[in-house]
Order: C-alpha cells, then structure tokens, then sequence
DNA sequence: AATGGGCGTTGCACATGTTGCAACGAGATC
DNA sequence: GATCTCGTTGCAACATGTGCAACGCCCATT
C-alpha cells in the first residue's frame, strides 16, 4: 500500500539470501541507486540492516532482538514450553511446537531428540504445509471457504512418493484430521521420518496451536511412534486446559486465520 | 532519512513491548491515524506484523525466518558453534558467543550449563555492555577515539556494588582487557555469577567476536573458574584458527564498529 | 429498540517527501 | 597516472504520502 515502505521492506528478504552491495540492491529493487542508498540508510538507522566493512549490506542484528521479543509474546509457547520438555523426556523424540499465521505455518518450539540422530528444522522456518502434521491440523480448523482458498493456491511438491500429491487430496486428509483430532505424517517429508501430532486448542474450540512428536524409522517404526499418540494427545489437552484456563491477559496471542482485507 | 519508512519501522519496537490497536500506534507515532493504518497494513503485508483477531497488532512470525536466516549467514557462528559445545561439555558451564554491531553487544550462541542452576540469557537479547566480559573485549578492540566516544554516549547502570561504575572506569578496564588479552566480570551484572571471556580474531588480527563460560558461585568460586582460562583461551585461538583459515567468502562477517554517517 | 460513543476504514485535495538524474569523489585496477 | 567502478550528494519534477472529514460498523448504554 505504501510504495516506499514496501520497497524498504522488500530489501530485507532479498538480504536474507546474503550479503548485497548498494548496486545489487537497487537492481533487484529495480529502483535507482539513490534511492536504495536512502532505503538502506533508514533501515540502517533501525538496526535491521548492517553494514559490513566491505560496504556491503546484510540483516542486521535488532531483527534478532525484535524476534525474540515476538516470540516472548507468544503466551501458548510460554505455557506449552514445560509440556514440551516433559513429553520430551518421557519419549526421547523430537518435539514440535508450531502455529499457524496468515496462512504459513511456522514452528515457534523445539525440543531436540535425545537420540543421536536429530531431524533437521528450525523454529522460525516455515513448515512444509502440504505434509507436516502439524500444518494439517492447523489448517483443518479452518472455515471451509479458508481452507479450499488455501488449497487451491498451494503448491504440492512431492518430497517424497508419500507426500500429499494435490488439492483434493489435501482436502481430504484435512476432512480426516479434523473429524480424528489427530494427524501423521508417514514419511511425507522425509523418506525416513515419522511424524505424529494433536492440537493445542484455546477456551472457544479453535486449535491456536499444533505439536508433534517426529521421529526416523530407524529408532522407532511408525506403528511403535503410533503407539505414542495418548500420550501426546493428553499432552496437548493438558497445554490447552492451561491456555483456556488462566485469562490473565484481555487478548490472548491467537493465532487463527485472520480474513483477508480486499 | 526516509520518512514513511522512518515512521514504520518505529512500529516494530512499539509493537514488541505489547501487542497495540490503530489509535494507540498513531498515537506513539504521532500521525494520523488513516497513516499509521497504511503503515500498519504495508507491514502486514511483508509478515512483519499480524493482525490478532482483536484487531489489535502484534509482530509477525516472518520476523523469526529473517532473523533466523540473518543468523545462520554469521560465518563466525557457524565456525565456532561446534568448539561451544565441546568447551561446554569439557567444563559444563554456560558457553556464550557474541558480536558487536554498531555499538550493541548481542549474544549470537549459547550452550546451556549442565547444572541444574541456570543464568539467565538469551540469544539476541542486547547484552549489559558496561559490565560483560564479552561487551568488553569486543569493545575494547575499537579505535580509542570510538571507545571514547561510546563511554561518553553511555549509561552505567549499578546492577551490583561491583559494577563499573563510570566511563573513566570503564576506559580502564578496557585497557586493562586489550592489554591482557582477556576479561572478566565477576559479579558485575548479578551479584552471584562470575564469567570469564576471550576474544575470536580474523585475519587481520581484529576482534571479530567474543565469547565467555559463566557460572554462579554456588556452583564454582571465582578462582576456579579463573582456572578455566586457559582452556577458554585455547578454545578461543582454535576458533580463530579456523575462521582466518578458511577465506571462502570474498567478504567475512565482521561485525566492527562502522563509523557513523553523519 | 433506539441512541450514542468508539474504532477502523475510505476518498480526496493538498503539499510534502520521494524519486531519478547528472555530476562528483574515492578507491581499486591495469 | 589514467580509467573504471561504485558509493554519495544536490536538485528539480512530480509522484506519493499525508491529514481531514465523513462513513459504517460494533458494542455498550438508556
């Protein structure tokens, strides 16, 4: 809406792929080289943007500052943290903590398998919506009209030949999880890993997070992870009374879809 | 320099103390409140911020992918992560890692102790500059006009009776830090917890990072932990080692203090 | 039910802030 | 020392952002 602000804005995703000169920015901009110079400089002001000695440009460190202030604010993951690490030590896998905005589905918690063989993720990075079991959940508590929206927009790369292949498909694996109250996902992302997951539900019904338990098939078939569902599904019941429970703040950190603004 | 970008970007701090509605933001920011909906919807746009079903404003989730990817491009994080754990495993104490960006000392890595007795700290929060053994040795690697310079511009906050108490003070220490090649903070942030720090070089011999073991009293006396150092030291000339070593990037991350524009 | 206040939202006319240009200067390369 | 590249500056034209006023919506009050 705002053609400076968004241009400033636009720089810090094109410096999140790594380190930029002026020239470079402002072509990928494509803006004159001034007025990226001006951008940058603002942003520079800010702290989000840092200048490294060979004058070329990278994100800057207050975004970190800025995240973890986010994520602070986050009451679910406050709440679900000691959950977590509970669940954790009682299976030994890899367990996830994600919410769901504006359509991206991102991890906001982790705690690390005790096992020498770890997956790969990240909190902060998106998930991969078409087969986490987490991403299901989330968006299986979307309006219908929301969820066909969202299906119709996605991709659906193939990760592996278990991976969610299309629309309808989609649609109907979001049908099941919703009724069940449960999701999997059984080598979808990764050939080898398992992942199994339940909602974290707020005082009105609506899932406001997921968590999931992952683990390779290496360490444990997926029948035996299977076998972890009770247990992860008392958790999460556990987390969501304790959300419900104490409204201490008058606006609790919701994270469901907002509607779109035309 | 840019206005609009300007007024924006002043959201995001705003936002991170709380989440806010459109008046109170136009407000803080002083505008209109038809401007600050315009900001507000530009940054939404980006994923910087989100709109809670309140209505209300909170930072956005995209804020955690950038600085997570503004992370991981940290040549010297990477590098050194590994040497982190080993020393923490060696000593089981806190392990830190930090940078200095444009006058701020921010913790980019840590190891957690292995006692049940943890510091409190987190990765990206701005560190206590006048008193933390990082803060200093990053600090005290500056020109001495910059070190002038920033004394004056700071604050001396009395965490403890040991904590540097003005910048004649801490002048001094940085002298004495940049002399010895190494520093401490004993008791200078919370009364009960000591830490020892040494600094990471690059090439060219300049600080490009800092790190420190830390650990309260209860756990080891000051002198024990002093014992440490020259484990830490070793530690830190390993990571050094292999930062200078390696010259894969045509432009290595580092964070020296850039010269302000005027 | 009806009324009032609060808040987010929209369209618009004005002018302020932003843009691209051209020229300058510094640093590197040959 | 000449030439090239790249960051930087001042400026005039104008596109863009700004504040105003009015609208509509929801909630609380009478």
């Amino acid at each position: 809406m705002s053609q400076t602000v968004d241009r400033a804005l636009s720089i810090l995703p094109l410096l999140a792929q790594g380190p930029a000169d002026l020239g470079q920015v402002a072509e990928r901009l494509g803006v004159h080289k001034s007025t990226a110079l001006r951008l940058l400089r603002t942003l520079h002001e800010h702290g989000l943007v840092y200048r490294q000695q060979d004058q070329r440009y990278r994100l800057g460190a207050r975004l970190f500052a800025l995240a973890q202030e986010a994520v602070e604010s986050l009451d679910v993951r406050e709440i679900a943290h000691p959950h977590l690490v509970a669940l954790g030590e009682q299976c030994g896998h890899t367990v996830h903590l994600a919410v769901i905005e504006d359509s991206e589905v991102l991890y906001i918690d982790k705690v690390e398998s005790r096992y020498p063989v770890r997956m790969y993720s990240r909190i902060g990075k998106p998930v991969a919506v078409t087969v986490a079991a987490v991403a299901k959940l989330l968006i299986a508590d979307l309006s219908e009209a929301e969820r066909r929206a969202l299906a119709e927009r996605l991709d659906f790369p193939m990760y592996t030949p278990r991976s969610t292949p299309n629309a309808a498909a989609f649609l109907k694996e979001l049908a099941t999880v919703r009724e069940q109250g449960w999701a999997t996902d059984l080598g979808g992302h990764e050939e080898s890993i398992n992942c199994i997951g339940a909602p974290v539900r707020g005082a009105d019904g609506r899932v406001v997070a997921a968590m999931s338990v992952s683990a390779p098939n290496v360490v444990v078939t997926a029948d035996e992870l299977l076998a972890l569902l009770p247990l992860l599904r008392r958790t999460a019941e556990a987390i969501s009374r304790e959300y419900s429970g104490n409204a201490h703040h008058p606006a609790p950190a919701t994270p469901a879809l907002q509607k779109e603004i035309p």
